[in-house]
RNA sequence: GCCGGAAUAGCUCAGCUGGUAGAGCAACUGACUUGUAAUCAGUAGGUCACGGGUUCGAAUCCUGUUUCCGGCACCA
């Protein structure tokens, strides 16, 4: 017999071998129903698997989101079997679940394409219908390499194993994995999924090696889960910045300029300007210098500070003069770092925070290339404090919280943040232990102290030192970084940097990078999504159509209308167009446009205005200056 | 860069197995002179991404290139 904690801290008994359906269908029928697999103790348990011996038991239900993963996982072996089925020289990589389904990586002579999908999902609902168990089992490593013999990736998986660690191995029917587990039990479990893509995939992640074909799916314990999953894929590219940039006019790319190489149009540029004049004033107010240099700069200059080195292969080709070549600037630090060490610096002085707005050139791999999200040619707010040690805390905090505002006031949310360590590879990072162990150290205590949620990621850190990245999702559903506060200590030893301290002692500084709101390409591409081109009002394009009843009788009103807009400085427009009213306002609405205003008779005699809102039907009768005031209250209050 | 897919009018798209290109919107012209999501009629608009090939004949089949899309790798 063995002992049963349950988490309201009751205990049952039950005989060994007793499976975590057993114990749920001894509560509720109807928890049967639901009960996906089970955690007892930290391990965790299918639905299936015979409990051996006592512990607490937590049942994992289709409610939680453990139960999502282990149902897209089983999916993923059902995927793998079938498609051995349909391939027999197929051999697999990894198939795991991801946040929203599954994948699995396939190797064979074949190529499998999107057309095939539906003749393997049909083969996946033969397999549910045979209703085959998903059965467990522990073995050696040997046992595993002579059951795996025939597979070269599961081997290598194997050898990357702990030899200590037992290898679990998944049978179902006759289709047998390598897998740490846990699964649903039986096939016949999986219900409603649906195979979304092929892509191909490095094996291991390594562009050295092989690529295999990877199948996409997802799956869902409910018929409305499914569909509702598929519905949002649909709304997704309905937001897409790519199509909603085209159609509001924001920006352009066309070859003939330059893959990779947005044009920005008028709309866009407008965006474009009250964003660099609300960044401009919210670092003036945080003590930032603004400053500017130029595009070109020495390939000297970045081998002293070692991107040159680094990343000469992303940079555009160099440009050779007679007796000195030139680069494309890619990141603006050292032209930052020169302006520091133009002067000779005291510690009263410190903390120096310079910021530009600056254009970088970066040579994407041509594959990376993504509407304005990922572009050759990027223009943003750029920012180097140089600071005491004594500062780094403060500094980097203050950064962080900055950073905070601006997403706030632009309406989007931070999704988490990274921390982004070295790891042991000594090709990709500066060698000397000392300063990483302090710089990592200080990030960790600072982030600690300031009560700030983060993961750590080793091996993500800049070459030169470890990094806060400030992750947000796209309503395409991708992790992209916003915003990154880096700490620094090796540019200041390149560049030989200074200041003077209290005792007339020389002291390197520490420098801090700072990228706000990532680049105005980027950042417009995320708002575009965002907001599904309805940009609030401090930012739309135009904020007010004025359009006339009658465009004969009411014409010079709207006109003069405008031009008092325009002087209190709002992006107003007017619509005389020999068009009937009811096609100007769906114009208007078309284009997003936030407020729609409406002048006939009534409005002209009593300096009124009729406005109606973008997405709404209703109509509201104000004074002008009601509306004004009403207008700019919102920009400020940046709705 | 790698794997797979796609490319037809300014935009969104149709064009079956090869027979020589079409719709809606936009544009332009004219009429209508308007109170909240499309007034009516007409006109014009295409090297079917680009190059080569197969064929009596290619948007359609084959092939190379370019760009874009979905991923992978990369992302200072």
């Amino acid at each position: 017999m063995i002992e049963i904690t349950f988490p309201d801290g009751s205990k049952k008994t039950f005989n060994a071998g007793v499976t975590p359906e057993d114990i749920a269908r001894d509560i509720a029928e109807g928890l049967r129903k639901k009960t996906v697999a089970a955690y007892l103790d930290e391990e965790l348990y299918d639905l299936n698997r015979p409990i051996e011996r006592s512990g607490s038991i937590r049942l994992i239900t289709k409610d939680d989101e453990e139960a999502f993963e282990i149902l897209n996982h089983s999916t993923a072996h059902l995927l793998a079997q079938a498609v051995k089925r349909l391939y027999p020289d197929a051999r697999f990589g990894v198939g795991p679940a991801i946040d929203e389904g599954f994948y699995y990586d396939i190797a064979t002579e074949s190529t499998i394409k999107e057309e095939d999908l539906p003749r393997i999902e049909a083969e996946m609902r033969r397999i549910i219908k045979e209703q085959v168990p998903i059965e467990r089992e522990v073995v050696k490593p040997e046992e595993a390499r002579r059951r795996f013999a025939d597979d070269p990736y599961k081997l290598e998986m194997i050898e990357a194993f702990d030899e200590e660690e037992p290898i679990t191995i998944y049978k179902q029917g006759e289709f047998v994995d390598l897998c740490r587990g846990g699964h649903v039990g039986n096939t016949r479990h999986i219900k409603h999924f649906k195979l979304l893509s092929v892509a191909g995939a490095y094996w291991r992640g390594d562009s050295s090696r092989e690529m295999l074909q990877r199948i996409y799916g997802t799956s869902w314990f409910t018929k409305e889960g499914l569909d509702q999953y598929l519905e949002l894929r649909r709304e997704r590219k309905e937001r897409d910045h790519r199509k909603l940039g085209k159609e509001l006019k924001i920006f352009m790319i066309d070859e003939k300029a330059g893959k990779g190489l947005p044009i920005w149009l008028p709309n866009g540029y407008t965006v474009r300007r009250v964003l660099e004049d609300y960044v401009y004033r919210l670092e003036r107010k945080a003590g930032y210098l603004h400053l500017s240099t130029p595009v070109l700069g020495t390939q000297q200059l970045y081998e002293i500070s070692g991107h040159f080195q680094h990343y000469r292969d992303d940079m555009f080709p160099v440009i050779e003069d007679e007796d000195e070549n030139f680069v494309l600037r890619p990141m603006s630090c050292p032209h930052h770092a020169l302006v520091f060490d133009s002067e000779l610096r005291s510690y009263r002085e410190l903390p120096l925070r310079y910021a530009e707005i600056v254009t970088q050139h970066r040579y994407e791999a041509s594959g990376a290339l993504t509407g304005l999200e990922r572009v050759r040619a990027m223009t943003l707010t750029d920012a180097h404090i140089f600071a005491r040690k004594d500062q780094i805390k403060e500094e980097v905090l203050k950064a962080y919280r900055l950073i905070q505002q601006a997403i706030n006031d632009l309406g989007l949310e931070i999704e988490y943040v990274e921390l982004a360590l070295r790891d042991a590879d000594k090709e990709k990072f500066h060698p000397d232990d000392e300063l990483w162990d302090e710089a990592e150290q200080v990030m960790h205590e600072l982030l600690d102290e300031a009560g700030i949620e983060y993961e750590s990621k080793r091996g993500e850190a800049a070459f030169y030192g470890p990094k806060i990245d400030i992750q947000v999702r796209t309503a395409l559903g991708h992790v992209i970084t916003m915003s990154t506060v880096q700490l620094d200590f090796l540019l200041p030893e390149r560049f030989e940097l200074t200041y003077v301290d209290k005792g007339g002692e020389r002291r390197r500084p520490v420098l801090i990078h700072r990228g706000l709101v990532s680049t105005w390409e980027r950042l417009m591409s995320i708002l575009l999504e965002q907001y599904k081109g309805a940009f609030p009002v401090w930012l739309a394009p135009i904020q007010a159509r004025l359009i006339p009843v009658n465009a004969d009788v009411h014409g010079e009103t709207v006109q003069a209308l405008h031009e008092r807009f325009i002087d209190r400085g709002l992006r107003s427009e007017v619509d005389l167009r020999e068009e009937k009213l009811g096609y100007k306002i769906r114009d208007a609405q078309t284009q997003k446009i936030p407020y729609q205003l409406v002048i006939g008779d009534k409005e002209q005699e009593n300096d009124q205005i009729t406005y109606r809102r973008y997405g709404s039907k209703e109509e509201v009768t104000l004074t002008t200056d009601a509306f004004l005031e009403m207008l700019e209250q919102e920009i400020r209050d940046k709705h």
